[in-house]
DNA sequence: GTGGATACTTACAGAAATGTAGGTACTTCC
DNA sequence: GGAAGTACCTACATTTCTGTAAGTATCCAC
């Protein structure tokens, strides 16, 4: 499948639902999916089964708040899968679904792309001058 | 390449320059193309080149700041090529590079992917519930 | 000469995302 | 008994993102 076969089937079907429009649906997944912390969360999962606070302990950077709001987030579009013990320390552990692997798998792809084609990318000099960064 | 595969790759060559790490030069790259409007504007111009207006008039509901902004975000990345014809009413064409067409690509394959699998995720009486739309 | 089109930019304001710090309830370890 | 670990939640502050409205310079059609 090309690159343009690709895009050709999400234009084409435009009333399937299209990410195009404001309000399809699949905008606030994919919002969901692509934001900050739910690719890093997507990609450590694609890894194995963990519990909170060893997903907390492999993104660096994470507060809990976040990896909480972005595993209900996740939970709550499918992607990911909750298991509570009912046990007294509490036990939780969090998975991907069937859809999730797959979901997890393309975004996986696309940050793996973008570490190897750095150099093709932003040339060395540009890299490390981002004027968002460089604002602040 | 299996998703366990892609993950690995990703995870294993830590030294490289990981996506995880905070500070990764990767990390702008990808908030970029995965942002809201950068999504958008990567698939759209999967399907040719375009003219600023031609942009705004196919992206519904993005403003000409937030246009101009993605655009040069994505010209600075490398994704996309800029081409300005030196006439008077100014007329400049929009593209994606090489890389930016991979890269492009792989975006569009996780938005096609969402499209087709929003009956297998969220649950059809969970659909349209975001209870982060809920609450404005 | 008035209105519309081109491709932007800038200042300002409001909305949204994110971080910080604290608290909960219970356990095990020293 | 005090400290640390588990998996969170809540209020508040800050940072970042996004939208709105206006302005720029030039051209063409009416």
């Amino acid at each position: 499948m090309t690159p343009a076969t690709t895009a050709q089937s999400l234009l084409e079907g435009w009333q399937r639902g299209n990410v195009l429009a404001a309000d399809c649906p699949s905008r606030p997944l994919l919002a969901h999916v692509t934001s900050r912390w739910g690719t890093l969360v997507m990609i450590v999962l694609l890894t194995g089964t963990f519990r909170f606070s060893d997903l907390r302990r492999r993104i660096p950077g994470i507060s809990e708040r976040m990896l909480a709001q972005t595993l209900q987030q996740l939970e709550a579009d499918g992607f990911v899968l909750r298991t509570a013990f009912q046990v007294v320390p509490p036990h939780v552990e969090y998975s991907l679904t069937a859809p999730g692997q797959e979901a997890a798998a393309h975004v996986a792809a696309l940050a793996n792309w973008i570490e190897d084609n750095l150099t093709r990318l932003k040339p060395p000099a540009a890299r490390g001058t981002d004027p968002e960064t460089a604002k602040a």
